[in-house]
DNA sequence: TTTATTAATCGTTAATTTACGATTAACTAT
DNA sequence: ATAGTTAATCGTAAATTAACGATTAATAAA
């Protein structure tokens, strides 16, 4: 990314609804998040057991979604419970429904 | 990414999901779907004179809306009219009301 | 106190992404 | 035919992402 221009302002919406996507632009964390709403939690542990995939990856996979707000974690020593972050996870939801909505009419024939 | 083991199977929903959600996972393609809707459709070279960004770099992040199904390009030459795919914009819209209409009970008080 | 368990973090590697300028391709208009 | 316009593509560089194994940190159990 070899900015040369100061950076551009983009609108909040862009950069929040962006920031969730990114978090959702990968398989993995889909089938995470599809687990963790199935099961209403799980531990690290499970989702190691699922995927084919080492833990440390999981473990990357989990903090990028916690970095993104998607979900939270609670020690429950000496395991971590990670569930939905159910506040980011409705701002999310409204951001993807504005999205999407937009585009409905489409009834004027300019297209 | 380093994959050793066979890919894994992920589910078609999840790959599709994941697939739309990297397309959107950028703020400059956010906003030039925000103006694509506004406009119900333009021209290369009107984003490129509303961002402050190179023509090739616009050309770049359509050409990923555009593979990811989001929206595209009639010729209208020597112009380009770029619109949302409106079937493929219903399909995405479906995916994440999907995944994000899941997670609203969580009444049981387990997590 | 030592040992196990669990999961995060570190360090590395390969692939992908994002940006740029330069070039090319496809048309239009002169 | 020649010149102009528009946008895609090419080549490149820097940053980020996704994977791994190894290590570390924190806690529980012995």
């Amino acid at each position: 990314m070899k900015r040369t221009i100061e950076d551009i302002n983009y609108s909040e919406t862009a950069n929040s609804l962006a920031r969730f996507a990114k978090a959702l632009a990968h398989p993995t964390r889909i089938e995470i998040l599809h687990y963790l709403d199935s099961q209403s939690c799980c531990f690290t542990g499970d989702l190691v057991e699922i995927f084919p995939l080492a833990q440390s990856t999981i473990s990357q996979h989990l903090k990028e979604l916690k970095n993104a707000g998607l979900i939270q974690g609670e020690l429950n020593s000496p395991k971590i419970k990670y569930c939905i972050n159910q506040e980011n996870w409705n701002k999310a939801q409204k951001l993807f429904e504005e999205l999407f909505k937009k585009n409905l009419g489409d009834s004027n024939g300019n297209c």
